[in-house]
DNA sequence: TTGACAGTCCGG
DNA sequence: CGGACTGTCAAC
């Protein structure tokens, strides 16, 4: 009887492939176990185990597998479960969930290797000249992989060139299958079983009297086993003692230590855990309680607390009810936020019973973290994660919370799935029978809808904790300032008189200048040309780390100019007003202060990121510049005033959403501002001092903002009145473009019920040489999504049907921000 | 997404 | 005419 399996491979493909087993296989392979299988004509990729049956396909015949990697399945059923819910609704395929919820390293894939023939004779005239390269490349390598002759040779194809070496004899091909995760093995020390007694080792210490070197190892050797009853890294013995390896190894030799391996995780805790019991005062319990009531109605929750109102605190007493229950947690916070702050206080309350997992983490550490979580390990009780760790394996979640549930960066941009991890984690924890918490200084629109419809329970916390006051916020006019000529450079008067009586009382300040204006351009002062992007609609930046011009779209650089590329002067000017110039500024206006710069450019190294914070939080920094990062919950003690450099370039943002960002976005920076007892303030300075958001964000009066926000976006068919699918058309001709945008929404309008606006070029017309339309489908919450994403799945396949559109590339969006 | 294959363009 | 490049199609 001939067995079949049903796989999904990780990419984008619509269709799932069957693949032939032998009896032998099929026992051994269940739902989610991964394999290896030959794809196409040469190429091996990890497939995931959906189903085993026996009946045959019809019209090809199945190839049999290429290997069994697991012993029992990676992928739980309730993931795949989740992930057939992701793939479905935000309209993406299987294979691109799949590729994204796994570590890299768990999904291998084969590579070509170009391996050198033992006994090739050749006499050099018969070579071509790249030819000539790889086969001299290869006497001094065994082997080249493509991407590697493709260097040597400096062509983008080259596979036509490595054919016709094979077919000559020269070299032989192989495809190769990497196990890329390797455990980390260390080395520890212990005694040998014959010296465990205390007679055989008052002979040993004897004899050691005349070596010293190894007496003092083993001494030490005694001294770090009192200290603690775990086993002794070799590494750490050989520091105590400082002795070099060569004792150490004649003491193995004479058979009085031994050495072994233990396999260890690379993420390990050794600090020491304060696991004090957290004391919530009144505020916060009663939030827990409402918490926990809605929970009781299984409902997902919303935690609305103002800055440091002590949410986490909350937080933390709901993670202990759970793992003291036994089950799984995830803590899921922005990417942004990750930072050493919140790990680490929450480290010193659970110790190693937390995992961390985001991007900035090696494949071997995500690895690690996905078999903890799959086996329930007790480093496992707790994970905090950005959005991808939706996608581990948990076995018995109990309790997802979402902090800072307001912030945009849940929602993943580019590569499919376009999912949005709040979303997405309350359908996991419907799934796992787990409550969900979500939490916010200024909760989304969205979610505020969903309390005020009761579908959603709702918790509160309005005073800071401690009783600190809310910071006193204020409104400066730039027009008014700019007209009595009390401006310097980007500064007020008003906030360089409440910056220098800061500094002066040693307080530390945080100026905010938001990302909009982050960015230099260049610009020739002689005839006004800027350089631009030869692939994209957009201007190069300049970066002074590598002193270049870079493409933020598509990584395209080149040298930073010194004559113009139009008229050739060189009077070349950076423009922008940025946190860099912000800084330059504040080291004139306050020549005794230290500044500090925190954005894109000055974090892009691994710690980068948390030396600022650490430089800030010990106060080596006394003025803080920096984007949007500055704004993410960071808890520091001293900062009695925020400056806000600009509010209306965020105020003026061309989406639906800026409002809202904005209040969200000031509420939050305002929140860095006393945080003890001294009452902080926060100026912002502004051209539109009488704006109702601005206002509503001095008097913190979320409630009329949310009213003002929900009415206007049921005024203007926004969500959450409404859901709204983006569709981008991509493709390199211009009047295609055009041709098939229009059919395509002229196509869309035939649908009932809905809206379809567009298609309009969206800011960025073209981005790697691709142009782009946009089309907009507002769908009513009354009616079915997924009937009108059948709907507009079958127009996709009419417009493929039609040849020439068959080039152009179709991306949804859906719930796009 | 990848790779093979056919069609097309370009310089010699 | 070969080589490089582009578009199109199938993959189990």
């Amino acid at each position: 009887m001939p067995y079949f399996v049903d796989v999904v491979l990780p990419i984008p493909l619509e269709r799932t492939f069957t693949y032939s087993l032998t009896a032998e296989e099929v026992v051994r392979i269940q739902i989610g176990t991964r394999i290896a299988v030959p794809f196409g004509k040469s190429k091996i990729y990890t497939a995931i185990v959906l189903k085993t049956h026996e009946v045959a396909p019809e019209v090809y015949e199945a190839k049999p597998i290429y290997q069994i990697l697991d012993d029992s399945p990676l992928v739980t059923h309730m993931q795949l479960r989740h992930w057939i819910w992701i793939a479905q609704y935000y309209m993406c395929t299987l294979g691109e969930v799949v590729r994204m919820a796994l570590p890299s390293a768990l999904l291998l894939e084969s590579e070509t290797l170009i391996l050198r023939k033992p006994d090739v004779e050749i006499n050099d005239t018969g070579l071509k000249d790249d030819e000539f390269l790889v086969y001299e490349a290869l006497q001094h390598q065994s082997m080249l992989k493509v991407g590697e002759i493709a260097a040597i040779v400096d062509k983008k194809n080259v596979l036509p060139l490595v054919n016709r070496m094979v077919k000559k004899g020269l070299v032989a091909q192989k495809e190769a299958l990497y196990e890329q995760y390797k455990p980390k093995w260390v080395s520890f020390v212990k005694l040998s079983e014959a010296y465990q007694e205390d007679a055989a080792l008052e002979v040993l210490l004897d004899e050691l009297t005349r070596a010293p070197q190894q007496s003092k190892a083993i001494l030490s050797l005694f001294q770090l086993q009192s200290e603690s009853p775990k086993p002794i890294p070799l590494q750490q013995l050989l520091k105590t003692s400082d002795v070099s390896r060569g004792v150490v190894n004649a003491l193995v030799n004479k058979a009085v230590l031994e050495i072994y391996q233990l396999q260890m995780d690379r993420m390990g805790f050794d600090g020491v855990v304060n696991s004090s019991e957290i004391q919530l005062n009144s505020h916060q319990q009663t939030a827990l309680d409402a918490i926990q009531e809605s929970f009781s109605e299984n409902k997902v929750a919303l935690l609305h607390g103002v800055t440091s109102s002590g949410k986490t605190e909350v937080y933390i007493k709901l993670l202990e009810q759970i793992i003291t229950k036994g089950q799984q947690a995830l803590y899921l916070v922005p990417e942004i936020a990750l930072t050493a702050q919140l790990v680490g206080r929450l480290r010193n309350h659970f110790g190693d019973k937390i995992m961390v997992y985001h991007s900035r983490y090696s494949v071997h550490e995500r690895v690690e973290v996905w078999e903890n979580v799959r086996k329930h390990t007790d480093k496992a009780q707790i994970i905090i994660g950005a959005r991808s760790s939706l996608f581990l394996p948990f076995k018995n979640l109990g309790f997802i919370v979402i902090d800072e549930e307001h912030e945009s960066s849940f929602k993943q941009f580019d590569p499919a799935p376009r999912y949005h991890a709040r979303d997405a984690a309350i359908v996991l924890a419907a799934l796992q029978g787990a409550s969900c918490l979500l939490g916010s200084a200024t909760p989304s629109i969205e979610t505020m809808d969903n309390v005020h419809k009761g579908k959603y329970g709702y918790a509160e916390i309005s005073q800071r904790y401690g009783n600190v006051l809310m910071p006193d916020i204020s409104l400066v006019d730039l027009k008014e300032a700019t007209k009595r000529k009390k401006m310097n450079g980007h500064f007020s008067e008003r906030l360089v008189v409440a910056m220098n009586d800061a500094l002066e009382e040693g307080e530390q300040i945080i100026l905010f200048q938001n990302r909009r204006g982050f960015s230099q351009i260049v610009e020739c002062t002689t005839c006004g040309h800027v350089p631009q992007c030869p692939n994209c609609d957009v201007s190069l930046t300049y970066h002074q780390y590598k002193n270049q011009l870079r493409c933020h779209y598509c990584g395209y650089h080149m040298a930073m100019q010194n004559q113009c590329r139009a008229c050739g002067s060189a009077t070349l000017d950076k423009k922008g007003f940025g946190t860099e110039q912000i800084e330059k500024e504040c080291a004139t206006l306050f020549p005794k202060a230290k500044v500090g710069r925190m954005d894109l450019d000055t974090t892009r190294g691994k710690h980068a990121y948390e030396k600022i914070i650490t430089a800030f939080e010990q106060q080596e920094i006394d003025i803080l510049v920096g984007t949007q990062m500055v704004v993410k919950g960071l808890d520091f003690r001293n900062v009695s005033l925020v400056g806000v450099m600009n509010a209306d370039t965020l105020l003026h943002y061309p989406d639906y959403r800026s409002h809202e960002r904005t209040f969200q976005m000031l509420t939050q920076v305002s929140g860095r501002a006393g945080r003890t007892q001294t009452r902080g303030k926060v100026l912002i300075q502004t051209y539109n001092p009488f704006h109702q958001i601005l206002q509503q964000v001095t008097t913190y009066d979320y409630e009329q903002m949310f009213q003002q926000q929900r009415y206007e976006r049921e005024q203007f068919k926004y969500p959450p009145k409404l859901k709204i699918i983006k569709i981008t058309l991509k493709t390199k001709d211009f009047n295609l473009s055009n041709d098939a945008s229009r059919w395509f929404a002229k196509a869309l309008k035939n649908i009932p019920n809905i809206i379809v606006l567009g298609p309009e070029a969206p800011a960025i017309g073209r981005i790697r040489r691709d142009y782009l339309k946009i089309i907009m489908v507002k769908i009513g919450r009354e009616q079915s999504m997924a009937q009108i994403k059948n709907s507009i799945k079958r127009i996709e396949q009419s417009f493929n049907a039609i040849s020439q559109f068959k080039r152009v590339r179709l991306v949804y969006d859906v719930d796009h921000i």
